[in-house]
DNA sequence: CAGTATCCCAAGCGATACTG
DNA sequence: CAGTATCGCTTGGGATACTG
């Protein structure tokens, strides 16, 4: 399935949706994110199938996403972790959204986990803002309008 | 498969990864958000089989994101439409985010389609922000703590 | 139009065994 | 440890036909 060809109205969110893939890919970012890279750490922590954690790595790392990077700790063989690319990094606003939302709505109130700002430790939150600085509090506030990269629908 | 049993860690992201469910669920959401409302309209712009569509729309509907309004224009029969709930509409975040993303990354720097702000017409986008306004720039800038709804992992 | 029901096929999964 | 290979099994998909 090509999950490009539908509807150029807004297709980034369906590229990106592509990278992101199933359930699996988003909580292995989420791992990574958190800072467990080695491929056993982040099967004992998901519960996943070697078989599924491998290909989504690999499709990861296809993506451009993660890098597969070597190292060895003196007297211990060589491993290697994966690690966020610049690519990779650009995802986290995804990621903190859903996690916004999970606080919001399906934690009763009580988010599991924090992410808080090294410089004043206030909690980071994905705001939708403008480029001259509003902030956008309601979707009456925003117009959907045609990109440059914008192509016709066929029929 | 319970989508929520792993890694307290994070599990907000889970929980609403649980919520986006799959690709069409994500890409539903973005036609109702994009003010597509209707059974057909969604089906006809995503090229979905109406088995698929039906399954989605009555699982977001379940999940509170989504609900069923029925309206009749003069005239016509008695149809109805699908609205986002105020929990829906707190999606949307999720949604610019991916986006960005993909504007930035995947469609060679062409966004197909723009969110502008009624009140500037300058861009919105999904931004890392902390509780007292700091804009949030790189992941270094970012700790990760439990929060009063954190469980101790099993094991 | 907006679904529901059935069918059949393909993809995806975990479990297991194996490899460097 | 970090995969790869294989294997049934289940799930999920589109197509089609049917219903209010």
């Amino acid at each position: 399935m090509d999950w490009n060809r539908y509807d150029a109205g807004a297709c980034s969110v369906s590229r990106t949706v592509g990278i992101l893939g199933d359930r699996w890919t988003v909580l292995v970012l989420r791992e990574v994110f958190n800072g467990v890279r080695r491929f056993g750490e982040i099967q004992e922590h998901l519960g996943v199938s070697k078989s599924v954690l491998t290909q989504r790595l690999q499709q990861l790392v296809d993506d451009g996403v993660l890098e597969r990077q070597p190292y060895q700790e003196p007297g211990d063989r060589a491993r290697h972790e994966y690690r966020l690319t610049d690519r990779g990094r650009d995802l986290r606003p995804v990621l903190v959204a859903m996690m916004d939302f999970g606080d919001r709505h399906l934690s009763g109130g009580e988010p599991p986990v924090r992410l808080l700002h090294r410089d004043c430790g206030q909690q980071v939150h994905a705001q939708l803002v403008c480029d001259c600085g509003h902030r956008v509090e309601t979707g009456r506030e925003v117009a959907i309008a045609p990109g440059p990269g914008a192509e016709p629908l066929a029929g």
